[in-house]
DNA sequence: CCTCCGATAATTACTCCGACATATTACAGG
DNA sequence: CCTGTAATATGTCGGAGTAATTATCGGAGG
């Protein structure tokens, strides 16, 4: 039981809890094994090309079975943070290699302090696709879609982004938009962008009070979308995208 | 009520080979099964709502271990194909939960016969992206981005996109672009993409002789972005994904 | 008689264990 | 420098036991 084998690397993972600590209900103990070593790669605890201790070694250290040892790396590997070669061990791959808009890797990646640069990254995308987005919406929706946003965006009056309520309409109405493009690739893409993106606007409360109603943007979206007007709808959502993106800017430098 | 007989949905799976049939080195038995599997639900084999028979049941008929079979659903997991719970047995989830965007969730997609729709979605996000991306390299390149951009432009005339040689050339010319933007999202969000659309290029080979000659197309983008005009490199760009667009979707309709 | 709710039971995935097989690297010998 | 051999870590296997969720059944309340 007492585990006085001299392995330095990994001590400060096992150190934190057992591994275990963290698994609520529905969470299984190879999904918690991934998550905690997800975030240690993403969090650079771990850098590429660095190898980890081996199997049975590492699965004591967690004071977990090698399956379920096993079963987390292979989530790992299909996200494409780490390899596994007999002989030669898991290592972490370049960065280039890992999926980084993955649901789950991208909230390793914001559950930590997440990379300003890569924060930047995402808005640059955000700021390419969304537009472009409405600008399909505009074009494509339907009844249906119009009515989900016009709700959405009520209930962000309602509630305001400081509450979880307001937060879930904020995404409701994104979502709304990507639904009416009818693009699958772009409700995908979107969607996990739009998530990680609403991990900083949580950074965002934290640092201060909300500087910005957020609300008359979203409504010259909606209304550009609603009139069919694809490229109000674009300009609108550009428009929106670049105030969030100063918001969360200014919230991370101070 | 209870299905006491052998499921027959699956047996057509496990029918094709003992699952270890196209297992060459390098490639582990789990990422054999995980593979087979997935082209499986990709191709609507199995559909969303659909529930997988038993761990027991599929590994024996798969002639895997559960081991094996346990580490192959991970992965699909992972990627957001299908969920397991206790006692409600492993689903395939909705298509909106999939991670269309992975590397290998899109080579599966393109294994057998590609979604139509799903093509031209992912063009139209790569017609979004790409002009995107040129005009970004176009600010940011420096003189070893266009030394790579120019090798890479020279060897697609030696070779012709009918050689794998060619094919490559080109994947280095647009890689060339997407580290010029040095946004690590976007190089991963379009290499995945490029990727599926090298597919399709297939198809456009195996239909008929290539209808045009890609190079000028190239060219201009190449200029474009060498001369440091945004402008012209996002037209150029977007010039260059339409006429592919074209090009596959008459390869596709004969 | 029907509906709703809670205790119970059955089924399924989940976890653990120990052994063996395989592939890859490293080293020694030619 | 090349070749063959040995060491080592991952890969695969089969079984046993645990935990969790769903479905069933029974009883209380309407």
């Amino acid at each position: 039981m007492t585990r006085s084998a001299p392995v330095s690397d990994n001590e400060d993972i096992a150190a934190i809890d057992g591994a275990r600590g963290v698994r609520g209900p529905g969470r299984r103990l190879h999904g918690a094994i991934a998550h905690k070593l997800g975030m240690a790669i993403l969090s650079g605890q771990y850098q590429p090309g660095d190898t980890l201790s081996g199997e049975v070694a590492f699965a004591e250290e967690l004071d977990v079975s090698r399956s379920a040892y096993r079963e987390a790396i292979q989530v790992l590997t299909a996200k494409g943070l780490v390899e596994s070669r007999p002989k030669a061990g898991t290592r972490v791959l370049p960065r280039t290699r890992w999926n980084l808009l993955d649901p789950d890797v991208l909230a390793w990646a914001f559950a930590g302090e997440p990379d300003i640069q890569f924060v930047r990254d995402l808005f640059e995308l955000r700021a390419i696709v969304e537009p472009a987005a409405a600008r399909l919406a505009a074009q494509r929706r339907n009844k249906d879609d119009i009515k989900v946003m016009k709700d959405a965006l009520a209930a962000m009056r309602r509630h305001t982004l400081a509450t979880d309520a307001g937060r879930a309409a904020d995404r409701d109405f994104h979502n709304a938009i990507l639904k009416a493009t009818g693009n699958d690739a772009l409700i995908v893409l979107t969607a996990s962008i739009g998530a990680a993106v609403n991990w900083t606007t949580q950074y965002k409360q934290r640092a201060r009070a909300l500087p910005r109603n957020p609300i008359p943007d979203h409504v010259r979206v909606f209304d550009a979308i609603a009139a069919g007007d694809p490229q109000a709808a674009s300009d609108a959502m550009s428009a929106l995208v670049q105030l969030a993106l100063e918001d969360t800017a200014s919230a991370m430098a101070g």
